[in-house]
DNA sequence: TACTCCCGCCAAAAC
DNA sequence: GTTTTGGCGGGAGTA
């Protein structure tokens, strides 16, 4: 019940339970019988052993603090007589939830009076559980604490007070923290914040979940079956659990140190984080424990492994039972051909007002916008969600086409995640939800930089490589140590295995008019990458992640883009809008939001030029503001600043005609694949088989959907080949680091292979600008075209310079197998070195399985593979 | 029987 | 080396 009435709920624990704690930590204490025998955590001092029977005991009189002192003073006697009975029966905790708990459940239980029933009646599971022990603990604290005042939170002082070990209260506190209520300060020690920010980073989960999975969960609410099929398909392919782990250590390790990455992969906070976007990516609001784990494990866990299931599912109901407390969801079941199954339902708020941005602003916490990237006020977390967002999103790619296409899309997030060591700038960046707090983090991240080792490219995966670029470039940089950037150059430097989904012909206008619109607004969503940005900054600190405090403005933005509507959509960059048969896409234009089914298709979009109506969706809003920080990006196509890099976005109602021809590299992994605007002649772009041409492709450039937060980059029209770059400008070194910003600058961008590239690079793919349409997901070499998804802003690259994309090949030799993708098209996204051989991945992750997740592993090897 | 999820081992991470 | 965190899964309570 007290879930349910949240507000009685809090109420209760403030007037009682919060103020008894807070105002007197120790009265509680004693009130709450300690349970001596079971309470570790109980100090000496609670010992005290003050039977629990005054909780316990329900007594008429509500629980006022009076009313505590009543029972506390009646109890007094016989306490010390049931006390070793109670110490078995009663713990703290239990006393302090049915205290807490204004149910009259307690109360009932209680009522009886006697004590000895009490004992009898001895605390059930229930009483034990997690959710109240939440409710206790939440109960100590206001719900929105002055902003002055700050409320520590000690784990032993709360675990002694509560009558529970401490690892309960990680469990908690863990959860709380996924959701800004706390933030860690300090060893053992916790800061209070409330739920002052619980919005903002409901908001920024809901982005990033759209990104990541929006898609996944409408499919999967249609088809869980097929998905799960799928997933286990994918998980066994794609899903280089490793690597997308890899994403997520590496993002943390920005955060916070590498290190804690592996174990914070799995953490409850990121699970946590996670959970709440399924619900708030989910139409129905409804989320059954099977398909979360589901979701879950696709982005951890590389097997399915039944016993993981169940582990997943122990979590969730760990995580289900704080959330609960906390009165945002609430356990219902859904009856399905197989039967009833558990499961729960948001009863949380649907709309959030204010902008993601704040959440970043707020010291405690940052959120990291990126979709997968971590709301987690940590630092660490934030990396490491975004990179495990990143990873699931890979992960979980679907079989479908569908599903295909997200996964595409989110792996290429997760990819860019993982590459950019650093990722975290990336996954933020790739999530296109969260587009807006990238964006900024982004395009610095992303300037034209070129890595030799940089394998991840984002880029590839359009999207995903969006985001990935950043932190690519950060990775490329850190690691090489040499991210270089281009110095004015319009050129980004492609990691052979790069995908990347040139799109040409978007509504240029739309798009430009969304740009100037967006420009008008003057978001600069840089703001939106608010959320971002602590991430970002972290990752990025380098470049310019504009200070986190900027994450409220980067809030902002993201909010906005993500209104409800948007949300929906995927954010997906990539969103090109409608690639090329924009005209379904057309529909929704305003909607960004793309329905469930436009999810599917925004992944998709985000890989295969034709996404439509998701695409073109999403695309709308975060586009705009995308392409409007592209433009002025643009603007400075030399500096990358972090926000320039945008994706376009188009206007989502307009549909585009997005044009496209993928071309592929041909190792898959090793060459790029780029869509070409198929408007372009094909002549335009001279890719010859072997070689990489140089290419002047008036085509944008756009990111994986993810990217939305990122600049894409554009070039609507085919416009005149820019002047190419030298190939040799870009040394071989493949890093692909192009700045997003740069290629954000939306100038058409100029795709040039250097000389090194190696012929594998397709070019053929390229030269089907129409396959393009389709699903491109796949990087396979097979699958080039897929790609389309893209989105484009090309009104934004239009104006601009035309950027020059060196692709190189670099020998994409070296392509570790991994990064080959097999046959599996579902890797779609994936970069080419994500693409590599499930199996392959598997094995080399073999090793890191437990610790690095598929998307850490994918980065290490792509870092490797520069190689 | 299936669902829940408490409990605490034990290892990674942080001191 | 010690302490803090927290993943994990056995297994028991509930429905």
């Amino acid at each position: 019940s007290a879930v349910t009435c949240p507000g009685f709920f809090f109420y209760y624990k403030q007037e009682n339970i919060f103020d008894r704690s807070r105002m007197a930590p120790e009265t509680p204490i004693k009130n709450e019988p300690v349970d001596l025998s079971k309470q570790k955590g109980c100090t000496p001092e609670r010992s005290p052993i003050t039977p629990v029977k005054l909780i316990d005991r329900p007594q008429p009189d509500p629980w006022t603090p009076t009313a505590n002192l009543k029972m506390l003073i009646s109890a007094a006697s016989p306490d010390m007589r049931d006390r070793e009975k109670k110490k078995e029966l009663f713990r703290p905790i239990e006393n302090s939830e049915q205290s807490d708990t204004p149910d009259s459940l307690q109360y009932d239980m209680v009522d009886d009076s006697t004590v000895d029933e009490f004992e009898k009646q001895r605390p059930s599971r229930k009483q034990k559980s997690l959710g109240l022990l939440c409710q206790k603990f939440l109960a100590r604290y206001p719900s929105y604490p002055l902003s002055t005042e700050k409320t520590t939170i000690s784990l032993d002082e709360v675990a002694s007070i509560l009558g529970v070990e401490r690892r309960r209260i990680y469990d908690i506190v863990n959860v709380l923290e996924s959701l800004h209520l706390v933030s860690r300060v300090a060893k053992n020690q916790y800061c209070w914040h409330g739920r002052h920010h619980l919005s903002q980073t409901l908001k920024t989960l809901q982005e990033a979940g759209e990104l990541q999975y929006g898609e996944l969960m409408n499919f999967f609410q249609h088809k869980e079956q097929d998905l799960e099929y799928k997933f286990g398909e994918q998980k066994k392919e794609t899903i280089p659990d490793s690597q997308d782990r890899s994403l997520m250590d590496f993002s943390e390790p920005d955060c916070t140190s590498a290190s804690a990455n592996s174990r914070k992969d799995k953490s409850l906070r990121i699970m946590s984080q996670k959970f709440v976007m399924l619900f708030l990516v989910s139409k129905t609001k409804i989320v059954t424990l099977d398909i979360a784990a589901k979701i879950l494990i696709e982005e951890t866990q590389d097997t399915v492994d039944h016993s993981k299931f169940k582990t997943k599912v122990r979590r969730l109901y760990d995580i289900a039972n704080v959330l609960t407390s906390l009165g945002l969801i609430k356990k219902v079941h859904v009856t399905e051909e197989r039967g009833r199954k558990p499961a729960f339902k948001w009863i949380g708020p649907v709309e959030f007002p204010g902008k993601t941005t704040n959440l970043g602003t707020c010291a405690p916490y940052r959120i990291c916008a990126t979709g997968r990237q971590r709301f987690t006020c940590h630092t660490s977390f934030n990396s490491a969600q975004s990179c495990e967002e990143t990873r699931r999103k890979v992960s979980s790619e679907p079989s479908s086409p569908h599903q295909e296409r997200q996964a595409c899309a989110t792996e290429t997030i997760l990819k860019s995640a993982r590459n950019p060591s650093v990722t975290s700038p990336l996954s933020l960046l790739s999530v296109p939800g969260d587009s807006d707090f990238c964006v900024n983090p982004l395009p610095q991240a992303v300037f034209p930089v070129v890595q030799t080792d940089v394998p991840s490219l984002s880029l590839p995966n359009g999207i995903s490589s969006q985001p990935p670029h950043p932190s690519a470039l950060a990775a490329s940089k850190t690691e090489n140590g040499k991210p270089t950037l281009l110095p004015n150059q319009p050129f980004l430097c492609f990691p052979s295995s790069s995908l990347f989904m040139l799109c040409g012909g978007l509504q240029e206008n739309n798009l430009r008019e969304s740009l100037l619109s967006a420009r008008d607004v003057g978001n600069r969503n840089a703001g939106a990458q608010a959320a971002v940005p602590s991430a970002v900054c972290q990752k990025r600190s380098p470049h310019k992640c504009a200070s986190p405090s900027a994450p409220v403005d980067d809030e902002e933005p993201a909010a906005k883009k993500q209104t409800m509507e948007q949300r929906d959509l995927p954010l997906s960059l990539v969103v090109s809008k409608k690639p090329l048969e924009s005209p379904r896409a057309e529909s929704t234009p305003g909607s960004g939001c793309t329905s469930a089914g436009h999810l599917e298709a925004f992944h998709l979009d985000l890989t295969s030029p034709a996404a439509p109506e998701a695409s073109n969706k999403e695309p709308t809003k975060s586009l705009d503001s995308q392409e409007q920080e592209k433009g002025s990006q643009n603007k400075d196509p030399d500096e990358p600043s972090p926000e320039k890099a945008h994706i376009s976005t188009e206007s989502t109602n307009q549909p585009f005609l997005p044009q496209y021809l993928y071309v592929q590299s041909t190792a898959g992994l090793s060459s790029l694949n780029f869509l070409l605007p198929a408007n372009q002649a094909p002549g335009a772009i001279s890719l010859a088989a072997n070689q990489l041409p140089s290419l002047s492709v008036p085509c944008v450039m756009v990111p994986p959907a993810a990217l939305a937060s990122f600049p894409l980059v554009c070039s609507p029209t085919i416009t005149s080949p820019l002047p190419t770059v030298p190939d040799g400008s870009f040394s071989a070194a493949t890093s692909m680091s192009f700045s997003m910003s740069s290629l954000a600058s939306t100038a058409p961008l100029f795709i040039g292979t250097t000389a090194v590239v190696t012929p594998k690079v397709s070019p053929a793919p390229s030269v089907d600008p129409h396959q393009p349409a389709h699903s491109a997901q796949r990087l396979s070499p097979a699958l080039p075209r897929s790609c389309g998804a893209v989105k484009l802003d090309s009104h934004v690259c239009m104006g601009h310079p035309v950027t020059l994309l060196k692709l190189q090949q670099p020998s994409s030799a070296p392509l570790t197998p991994k990064n080959i993708r097999p046959v599996h098209h579902e890797a779609f996204f994936k970069t080419p070195g994500s693409l590599g051989d499930p199996v392959v991945w598997k094995k080399n992750e073999g090793n890191q399985t437990r610790s690095a997740s598929s998307v850490q592993r994918r980065l290490e090897i792509s870092s490797s593979s520069p190689d």
